[in-house]
DNA sequence: TCTGGGGTCCTAGGACCC
DNA sequence: TCTGGGGTCCTAGGACCC
């Protein structure tokens, strides 16, 4: 009787092929067999017919085109990826109840508990791959080995549509003549560092002392490619992940400079991170805003609040004057891209009331801003401060907010 | 001719506390 | 009074992933 024992290659990693592209297919059979991308501005997913020349994804479309003359661009805009990843999901998890997600596409699975009722990792592996293209008519690439990080690497190069199986013992066989490139954490810069260092596979991390890797790469990055080139990743598939923050970006395509021309986007993006923190009973205490320049540099500012907030008003107030500080500190720069980020999150956070006071009705945002998580009611807080408008976030975002006598300003989101 | 929209983790310096 | 060490929190930047 077969034994399920930790060391078998039960850890399951389960990627989809080209998934944007291939959605796009199933709803467009026209396209199927073409040279095809998925993207505005960049590539997100193209096919595999497109890869022949060159095609990759995060490439900008324009170049992309310039590769392959009679490329098919369509827009991503449709609903249509959710359904998809939805239902392969739901056949992940009739294996097993150890379903990682990792991201619209992907999954760890931990088939350890599975293996008296539905065969070995490679049974397993098999039937899922039959299961999906069965039922959604996509291909899946699945990698089964003992370990995360090497049954993630095993489905890369099953890619396109294949079933890789490496079993307990054979792992460092399978690993050591691979490119460093493969490893989870080796993107374009550590690559450039340690093919310096004349370290071009996994096996040659393996046999290079840790120092001196640390001096070209930080000590815990070093130390991480060190153990996983010595096959160790104790990580175990986890079902539930928490969120540690959220955002929102735009990019903006006709540069722009002033306070009034980025607050309605910067207005926008903090209801999306706010309402969507909210939908989820989630509050955050720290906001940071993103900006790119029009030269690709970027600058980040972080504020840290003394409590969490999901009020989109109170976020508004804190991004702002980031903001504000920012365009005085480079009035001269174009920004192409903002970004509004909630980090710091909690979850069940009692009632809160974020509000500002401004003491200043000449300028256009507030200003002397304080911002509290109070457990109170509008009344005592139009008694506490004196204010005759109480505006909901909403309100201040579509510009309906009346500074009337301009004593203060209320902005409450519950 | 410069490229979207989400995320995670690490590092380093400074402030502050014990 | 001076000096030192350890720990935590915050901010800013960077690399990487899908």
């Amino acid at each position: 009787m077969d034994v399920p024992s930790a060391s078998a290659a039960s850890i399951l990693h389960a990627d989809l092929d080209a998934f944007y592209a291939a959605v796009a297919v199933k709803e467009n059979p026209s396209l199927a067999g073409k040279p095809m991308a998925v993207g505005a501005g960049v590539v997100l997913s193209c096919t595999y017919e497109a890869r022949v020349y060159g095609v990759r994804g995060g490439m900008p479309v324009r170049e992309a085109r310039s590769m392959c003359p009679q490329l098919i661009v369509v827009d991503g805009t449709f609903g249509a990826y959710t359904e998809y990843s939805k239902a392969v999901f739901t056949i992940y998890e009739s294996y097993t109840p150890v379903v990682e997600r990792l991201s619209i596409d992907e999954a760890f699975m931990d088939v350890s508990g599975s293996i008296h009722l539905f065969g070995t990792p490679a049974d397993i592996g098999r039937s899922i791959r039959d299961d999906v293209k069965r039922e959604t008519g996509l291909a899946v690439s699945v990698g089964a080995t003992p370990r995360k990080f090497l049954s993630k690497i095993a489905s890369q190069v099953a890619k396109p549509d294949g079933l890789i199986v490496v079993n307990p013992g054979e792992e460092l066989e399978f690993l050591h003549p691979l490119p460093v490139s493969y490893l989870w954490g080796v993107g374009p810069v550590t690559k450039r560092r340690l093919n310096n260092l004349g370290i071009h596979t996994i096996g040659d991390i393996a046999a290079t002392p840790r120092d001196s890797m640390a001096s070209m790469l930080g000590s815990a990055h070093a130390a991480h490619l060190y153990a996983l080139s010595h096959n160790l990743d104790p990580r175990p598939v986890e079902t539930r992940r928490k969120a540690k923050s959220l955002s929102a970006q735009s990019a903006m395509r006709a540069r722009i400079r002033t306070l009034d021309e980025l607050l309605p986007v910067l207005n926008r993006l903090t209801d999306r991170v706010a309402g969507r923190m909210r939908a989820k009973d989630l509050s955050a205490r720290t906001v940071t805003i993103k900006i790119r320049f029009g030269d690709l540099s970027s600058i980040t500012r972080s504020t840290t609040m003394p409590t969490s907030t999901g009020s989109t008003g109170a976020i508004v107030v804190v991004a702002t004057k980031m903001l504000e500080r920012v365009l005085a500190e480079f009035p001269k720069h174009e920004t192409t891209l903002l970004s509004v980020a909630a980090s710091g999150i909690a979850k069940g956070e009692p009632t809160q009331l974020a509000f500002g006071v401004d003491d200043d009705v000449s300028g256009g945002s507030p200003r002397e801003l304080e911002y509290e998580a109070l457990d109170q009611s509008v009344d005592a807080l139009r008694k506490r401060f004196g204010a005759d408008v109480i505006t909901h976030g909403s309100d201040l975002l579509s510009g309906r907010t009346k500074n009337t006598d301009g004593l203060s300003e209320i902005m409450t989101n519950d």
